[in-house]
DNA sequence: TAGGCCATCTGGTCCT
DNA sequence: AGGACCAGATGGCCTA
């Protein structure tokens, strides 16, 4: 269920997603549930109504019992949020996704890209992003001079993206490690 | 039309 | 108790 209206491209993505948030922040904006579901329902239609959550506090005699991580039984928390409550946290979340993209933009803007018309997307970016890295490590592992440096490594490196993006974009050769892609450095 | 990508909602878990 | 973080689920949009 998209909330927000999306007019479909990449490039007006952000802009748009910016001005939902805002919106968001002055004036909650939801879809109301639909009439079918109870009043201890979410608004979010896909989920039914869950009895871990509820509108009103109870103690937590009743609860059902569940196992952590060491292997010990705990009750289950019972989540007594209001709707009010579950429209905050989302709001929170969309603003920690707003936040992470953020920072996907800023990646996308230090990590080089030669033929790559379209927008890089999350994980092409974390993946370059990683090779880039191990490329510059390599390259000052190397031992070769900061001018040798200068002088080859524009160079070296267009050729690599192009070929890595090239390739990122038709297959997936650097899915697994960035050793994946090779040494680039002679 | 299938698959990829993304935004969003949601509940669980951990931390303060 | 509440917030941050995370992963699963879902639906919309876009492209090959």
């Amino acid at each position: 269920m998209m909330m927000f209206a999306d007019d479909g491209t990449n490039d007006n993505r952000a802009n748009e997603n910016l001005k939902s948030l805002t919106t968001l922040m002055s004036d909650y904006h939801f879809s109301q549930p639909p009439e079918s579901m109870t009043i201890d329902c979410y608004s979010h239609a896909y989920y039914p109504c869950d009895p871990h959550w509820s509108v009103t506090p109870t103690t937590v005699q009743n609860l059902p019992l569940i196992i952590n991580g060491n292997g010990k039984a705990k009750p289950a928390r019972h989540r007594t949020a209001s709707v009010a409550q579950r429209r905050a946290a989302n709001v929170r979340e969309r603003r920690r996704m707003f936040s992470l993209n953020e920072a996907f933009d800023q990646l996308r803007e230090i990590v080089p890209i030669f033929a790559y018309e379209k927008k890089l997307s999350r994980i092409e970016t974390l993946r370059l992003a990683i090779i880039y890295i191990a490329f510059m490590t390599e390259l000052v592992l190397s031992g070769k001079t900061v001018d040798e440096a200068s002088l080859n490594a524009n160079v070296v490196l267009s050729q690599w993206t192009k070929s890595c993006t090239y390739q990122m974009r038709s297959s997936s050769i650097c899915d697994d490690t960035p050793t994946s892609c090779g040494s680039v450095i002679d």
